[in-house]
DNA sequence: GAGCGCGTAA
DNA sequence: GGCGTTACGCGCTC
């Protein structure tokens, strides 16, 4: 075990620790605008423990060395293996990576000089995990090495570059592994025919295979008479191949994203090889550019295919991914004389920026449309994303957004950078129902709308018959993390779409159907990373904060007598919660800044907002009132903060908002934290001098809330945001007119509050029948009991990342780190 | 076109 | 695997 590898490893421990301690290198850049004291009290109370932990913790490594080469005893995983036999290249300190070889996770110094290149070429190959600021987690999986395959690179290419960046040579199980998820991609395509599917190969062989699985065969609709193509004995259909040409990505000058992909690999290869001090990786890249043009299939110049029934596909998809023959989704949109074109274009003034080209050119790479999902903060411009695929295909387009409002957002926004014409888009949602006009055209509609199997009115059952008519060019998916849920994901089979690009920001779930859409869709193409647009401009930097609020003794008591459910209503009504909430308000209304206030409990909404005086908006606020309030808010300069309940979490345009302050949330619900964050990302002001956002989010201090709050900020930590943690606001005790200062209001509050939640409990002990009340009075003694263990578990939890609650936390996390990163961020003791 | 019931998502 | 709450889309009625 050489010194440098220890080193690295705790630049890696810093970087943790950094995380666990709220990310204090944002502090020195903030300008000071945060109104916290994180730095002073709380720091040093952190600091004190993180020493101490420290101790205990460079106790372990010294001993038995970074790569866990004895057993510690604690059964941590990373202790049970040994990786002393790997062994440093000579000039390892130039190279940035370094591969696990059991896990395929791949980590990089994000320090590197070389990082960003490595960066485009690690996203081309593996998931990112994590990407907090100065070492970022990799993964290679079967579906991100098919993801790299489909955009051109060959299992040779991606194991030299990896061996050119790696500081140890590629260890053999991740060579085996990456050989054997590439070599059968590729070889099995999906094509739709005249409304069918075909499964098609240019090997006859592997389609033979395929039949053999049962799940398969069953889907098989054997040839008729119509069949075009011959038709061999056991029922394969035999055709000729078309030829297929270059392409053009609409908005690009450059002809075709090949040059784009190979001039990435090239970068990548240059400095690595800059690095090595002379080497032959441009040779090495040539080749790669070679073989991408020879490794078509169509080389042979015909191709063998059998069809399968529509019903089916999603069954047959899945089992391909099983049986390791994935099936891409390819469509030669170039060559498809048969579908009407759809005049549209670009309009001559728009420009997509290079992320955007980027991510376009995963998906058209081989002259092709491929399906996918391509990953963008909000704000990024996703929507230019689907009207530029939209423009490079150029046939008809079926847009399927979760929301009415998003629909006329759509539009609005296909009008606005595209040549398309009004009549040329149809809406189709529960109040509108339209065609276009001509043959080719732009359908806009809801999942729900296309999903909904049960009673439908006349018309929208002949404008569905009439969707599964169409040969869609493209399916476009916003929002794409719904589409698993039970009712969205059968639409993606019952529409015939030629490709399907799904866009979101948040690719998390908190079940685990994500990785469906590795069949229901396809692979993810591209990730930006958010941290990084930031840096760029494109949206904006984000201060983000967690405020922990200290229960008062009353409202503790409270919380600690109360059945599990009614707690949430304790600690979101905290006094003190109210009292910081106050604070920040006016704090950031006095910098100038236009405030929303997101409060997921509708009652507690209405309270903060009524009391605090502001305009609230939920659910059932009616959409007149709606619109004024939010008008007022952008254009108003008096209405500075608005409260909002679950509503504003998703595709509510305010350019102005400046400043989020979360009172309550969903759970542990990672995608509603980062698309409450997505809200202020396209604050219109992002790009003046020193401009900064902020997201507050007030937590009850040992309560449930701490729990989830870790949990909820998972994802934007991967994206390599830090959360400073502020124990005190600096100067609330000097505002002596912010609401609940005396012991008499605040048990007031109490008052009212468990009045409330009594009302509620009553309403629906009326509402269902009596047996459930009585066995709900029966277990209240024993939830009581059970609220004290929940809460010891509870601040557990909170100080996770801090002091360490080992290895069970871990498991509860959503992302799997690497053991190596799991050390660093949990702390584990012995 | 507002309001209700239903089903659904998270 | 479900808990419980909130929101929303659809189709229908008045």
């Amino acid at each position: 075990m050489s010194k440098r590898e220890l080193s690295a490893s705790s630049a890696a421990g810093e970087d943790g620790r950094k995380r666990a301690r709220g990310g204090e290198e944002n502090e020195s850049e903030s300008g000071g605008a945060v109104p916290g004291n994180g730095s002073s009290a709380s720091e040093a109370e952190a600091e004190a423990e993180y020493d101490s932990q420290e101790e205990l913790k460079s106790d372990g490594e010294d001993a038995d060395g970074v790569a866990g080469v004895a057993g510690d005893g604690s059964g941590d995983l990373l202790s049970e293996h040994d990786y002393s036999w790997m062994r440093l290249k000579p000039d390892h300190e130039s190279r940035p990576l370094w591969i696990c070889p059991r896990t395929k996770h791949i980590i990089l110094e994000a320090f590197s000089p070389i990082a960003e290149q490595a960066i485009d070429f690690l996203i081309a190959i593996s998931e990112p995990v994590s990407r907090p600021t100065h070492i970022h987690e990799y993964k290679l999986t079967q579906f991100s090495l098919h993801a790299a395959v489909s955009v051109g690179l060959s299992t040779t290419d991606i194991i030299e570059v990896l061996n050119r960046l790696s500081k140890m040579a590629v260890p053999p199980d991740v060579t085996s592994f990456i050989t054997q998820c590439t070599r059968s991609y590729g070889k099995v395509k999906v094509v739709i025919k005249q409304n069918r599917l075909f499964i098609e190969s240019g090997h006859p062989g592997i389609l033979q295979t395929l039949l053999r699985d049962p799940v398969i065969a069953q889907a098989r609709v054997f040839p008729d008479a119509d069949t075009d193509g011959t038709v061999s004995k056991d029922g394969i259909i035999t055709q000729r191949v078309p030829q297929m040409g270059d392409i053009t990505i609409a908005g690009t000058q450059k002809p075709g994203d090949k040059e784009k992909a190979a001039a990435s690999a090239k970068d990548i290869a240059a400095t690595a090889a800059k690095a090595e001090a002379g080497g032959d990786l441009d040779d090495a890249v040539a080749e790669i550019l070679d073989k991408e043009d020879e490794d078509e299939d169509d080389a042979e110049g015909t191709v063998h295919s059998f069809e399968i029934h529509r019903s089916k596909y999603e069954d047959v998809r899945k089992r391909c991914n099983e049986i390791d023959y994935p099936m891409i989704e390819e469509y030669d949109f170039r060559n498809d004389r048969k579908n009407p074109d759809l005049d549209i274009d670009l309009k001559p003034v728009t420009t997509i920026r290079s992320y955007q080209e980027i991510s376009l050119s995963k998906m058209f790479s081989n002259g092709r449309a491929r399906s996918g999902i391509i990953v963008l903060p909000c704000g990024a411009g996703k929507t230019l994303v689907g009207i530029t695929a939209a423009c490079t295909i150029r046939k008809s387009v079926l847009c399927l957004c979760t929301s009415s409002v998003s629909v006329m957002q759509w539009k609005q926004q296909f009008l606005r950078w595209s040549t398309i014409k009004e009549e040329q888009i149809a809406i189709f949602t529960s109040d509108t129902k339209m065609r276009f006009q001509g043959d080719a055209g732009l359908v806009i509609t809801t999942f729900s709308m296309v999903s909904n199997q049960r009673k439908l009115s006349a018309e929208s059952k002949k404008m569905l018959e009439f969707l599964s008519s169409i040969e869609w060019g493209l399916m476009l998916l916003d929002e794409v993390h719904v589409t698993p849920a039970n009712m969205f994901r059968s639409v993606v089979s019952r529409i015939p779409a030629h490709s399907k690009l799904g866009l979101t920001a948040t690719l998390v779930r908190e079940d685990n159907k994500i990785d469906d859409l590795n069949f229901l869709i396809g692979p993810k193409l591209y990730e930006a990373n958010w941290m990084d647009l930031a840096n760029k401009g494109h949206i904006a930097t984000v201060q983000c904060a967690e405020v922990w609020c200290d229960m008062t003794p009353e409202f503790y008591k409270a919380y600690l007598e109360e059945a599990s459910k009614k707690r949430l209503l304790i600690y979101v009504m905290n006094p003190n919660k109210f009292r910081a909430c106050q604070y920040l308000i006016r704090f950031h209304e006095e910098r100038g800044d236009k405030i929303i206030v997101f409060v997921d409990n509708v009652y507690s909404l209405k309270a903060y907002a009524i009391t605090l005086g502001k305009p609230f908006i939920y659910g059932a606020t009616s959409q007149s009132e709606r619109m004024r309030i939010l008008d007022d808010f952008q254009h108003n300069p008096a209405v500075r903060t608005i409260f909002l309940s679950k509503v504003g979490d998703t595709s509510l345009d305010l350019p102005e908002a400046t400043c989020l302050i979360q009172v309550s949330s969903h759970y542990g619900s990672r995608r509603q934290e980062a698309q409450r964050l997505g809200r202020i990302l396209r604050a219109s002001r992002r790009n003046d001098e020193g401009f900064n956002a902020f997201f507050y989010s007030l937590v009850s201090k040992d309560t449930q809330e701490m729990v989830y709050s870790t949990k909820r900020q998972q994802f934007l930590i991967d994206q390599g945001y830090s959360f400073k943690v502020i124990t005190h606001l600096e100067g609330i005790e000097d505002c002596r007119d912010l609401v609940y200062g005396d012991l008499e209001s605040q048990k007031k509050l109490l008052h009212t509050v468990k009045m409330a939640s009594e009302a509620d409990a009553a309403l629906e002990s009326k509402a269902t029948d009596g047996a459930r009340a009585g066995s709900g009075g029966a277990a209240a003694v024993r939830r009581g009991a059970g609220s004290l263990k929940g809460l010891s578990g509870a601040s557990n939890m909170a100080y996770m990342e801090t002091s360490g609650s080992g290895r069970r936390a871990a498991r509860r996390e959503p992302v799997e780190h690497h053991p190596l990163f799991k050390r660093q961020f949990y702390n584990n003791k012995k």
